[in-house]
DNA sequence: GAAAATATTGAAAACGATTGCATAATCAGC
DNA sequence: GCTGATTATGCAATCGTTTTCAATATTTTC
């Protein structure tokens, strides 16, 4: 078609719209089934056109289109994160390894906040239908919300953290147990009787699992716990510990707090008393967040390691998303028992 | 069709697959397209049309397929959310208000980690080719990364945080040069003359306007400053300072730390020689995080409004992704000075 | 009650990619 | 040089929506 010269061309030629396959078809003089190929098994295709249209493809700046791919494909490379709002305590760094595997296998990252609205629940399995992610990572406890739609539909999803209650649904976790045990042992070895715990919530599973732990160590050793304090994952929970603490007639010796930041919390509280950690009492923390090592006094600790359960997170999904019937088990990673200054042998 | 009794009905009949546009048409017994009219456009079909097809909608369990309406409407849904590698800061609650206001808005987050690497750069400009996002939110600074894209196409992107040097990105921030000058205020107000800074990380615009800002006002109040300390923002970097700050002859007897976690590093690192704060030195701190009020002492600092920075962000970038011509000013949001136990008049 | 205006609907063409099937081109073997 | 096997490519349908345009049904107006 030719434009008399005082016509205006129609628009596409001026600001040349993002390529299309069929664009990169025409210049390398191919259809486009041919480049779909090229680019998506390059093996069966001859290498001189190839070539050519690998040129093309440079030339104009191509990219293949999610949308129209996802339509075709039926499928969205995408996984879902999903979090509750009190995302601080080290959320972040578990979500650094989600985004690293990820991105390595070629899928995006959606983080949606389920902020405790019931209601959002419903709309996690409509991503799912909708085609929006192909997968679901929850972290965090957040049965109610997805116990019914698990049950009746098979939607491939992985648990970080925090154990899902009665659904069946693959989790990876830190081993609570285990650390906690050997946050115990520490203190009996270092010559403590009367030993404490501020637990962590115990709705979800990490706080029951550490708490057990706690327990079963110290039973097996023949004592019983001397104070067990009921809280929550934040540094108010240690503060108010810290309270209570004060106010025991036969306080514990050391305390055995469920995250860092509630031993921070419990550890400042103190420290306005003038009681000294670990001279008066020894504690100890659980995550090894970054202040940890930098506290006054450093502070004992478990580390979990975040960005690897990011990783294997991740890794679990994709088998899943890959065979939703596939049975993949519970992946418990090992926490690594720090030894810092602010546990250290009872006063008396 | 009629199938004979011993013949396979057909696959469709036998697993429902999820219901399409079509299905709940046929349904309710109108064209598809109605059907998308009552969806997206329920003024301008018939009341009793929109009933039936309402109905048959909650029937089948109907959900709009994404990959089906974005390939139509030629855009995402989604928005894209730049960090780099260190997102402790406070990264998670700015992303918190990021995702509420999306969300609202009804777009999706995506996040996406640079990692400093060089040729992710590309591939965020790709997402936005690919109409993977229709629009991206960078928390950090990404110039080196983006430089090209940006001025070459108009693609709809926001700064959180820092400025993008030379690039015409509007961006939203904290004002971080009233916020340190008010620090400086506070400190001489309380009568310290001898006044020390360990600035965050000053390649990023944040670091350079709170130091600018503790300059100005120390100059206008005629005094030069003690101490310099160039450092980063991270918890070593006050234990690097700290370390310093012993070696001075002639120490500063108050000292502004760029960010909560120097503070914390500062302050730790002074307490095991035995310094006191705020007896022997005050510190200032800058972010507010949720360990500060718990902090012994607790931390003098400046509270940023991270949620609503978030909120901000998302409200210029959708601004932006409808007009990408629109000239959207940069938003600078107050922070506010929060006096605790950390800050006190100086010693001699 | 007829013409004109308005309100509803449907048919069909996109959006951009992938793929089963069929065809054309190349090659090996004799 | 011919047959059969193999390799490369193209045609056309499909994924699930939205929307233009035209057609039909319903009101309104005089």
């Amino acid at each position: 078609m030719r434009w008399a010269l005082d016509e205006v061309p129609p628009k596409e030629t001026l600001s040349m719209s993002t390529p299309k396959l069929t664009d990169v078809a025409r210049l390398a003089g191919v259809s486009p089934a041919t480049v779909s190929r090229a680019i998506n098994q390059p093996a069966i295709v001859n290498a001189k056109t190839l070539e050519r249209i690998q040129q093309a493809i440079q030339q104009i700046g191509y990219e293949t289109n999610t949308a129209g791919r996802n339509l075709r494909l039926r499928r969205s490379d995408a996984l879902l994160v999903m979090i509750s709002d009190a995302p601080s305590r080290f959320f972040s760094q578990i979500l650094m390894g989600v985004e690293a595997e990820a991105s390595e296998a070629g899928y995006n990252v959606l983080v949606s906040n389920t902020q405790d609205n019931p209601e959002r629940g419903r709309r996690l399995y409509a991503s799912i239908q909708q085609s929006l992610a192909d997968g679901i990572l929850t972290f965090g406890g957040h049965n109610q919300e997805l116990g019914d739609l698990i049950k009746n539909h098979p939607i491939p999803i992985v648990g970080v953290n925090e154990h899902l209650e009665d659904l069946p649904v693959p989790v990876t976790t830190v081993n609570n147990l285990d650390a906690s045990r050997a946050i115990v042992r520490h203190l009996l070895e270092l010559g403590h009787r009367k030993i404490g715990h501020v637990t962590g919530t115990t709705t979800l599973s990490s706080g029951r699992d550490r708490l057990e732990g706690f327990l079963s160590e110290l039973q097996q050793a023949g004592l019983a716990p001397t104070w067990i304090c009921n809280k929550h994952y934040n540094v108010e929970s240690g503060r108010e510990a810290a309270e209570e603490w004060l106010c025991l007639t036969d306080r514990p010796t050391a305390v055995f707090c469920s995250c860092d930041e509630t031993a921070f919390g419990f550890i400042a509280a103190l420290q306005r008393k003038r009681i000294r950690v670990p001279e008066d009492v020894s504690v100890v923390g659980f995550d090894d967040i970054p202040l940890a090592d930098h506290y006054c006094p450093a502070l004992t600790t478990i580390r979990q390691p975040q960005r690897e359960l990011g990783v294997t997170a991740v890794r679990m999904l994709l088998e899943r998303i890959h065979d939703v019937e596939a049975d993949i088990p519970n992946q418990r990673l090992s926490g690594e028992l720090i030894v810092r200054e602010s546990t250290g042998p009872p006063a008396n």
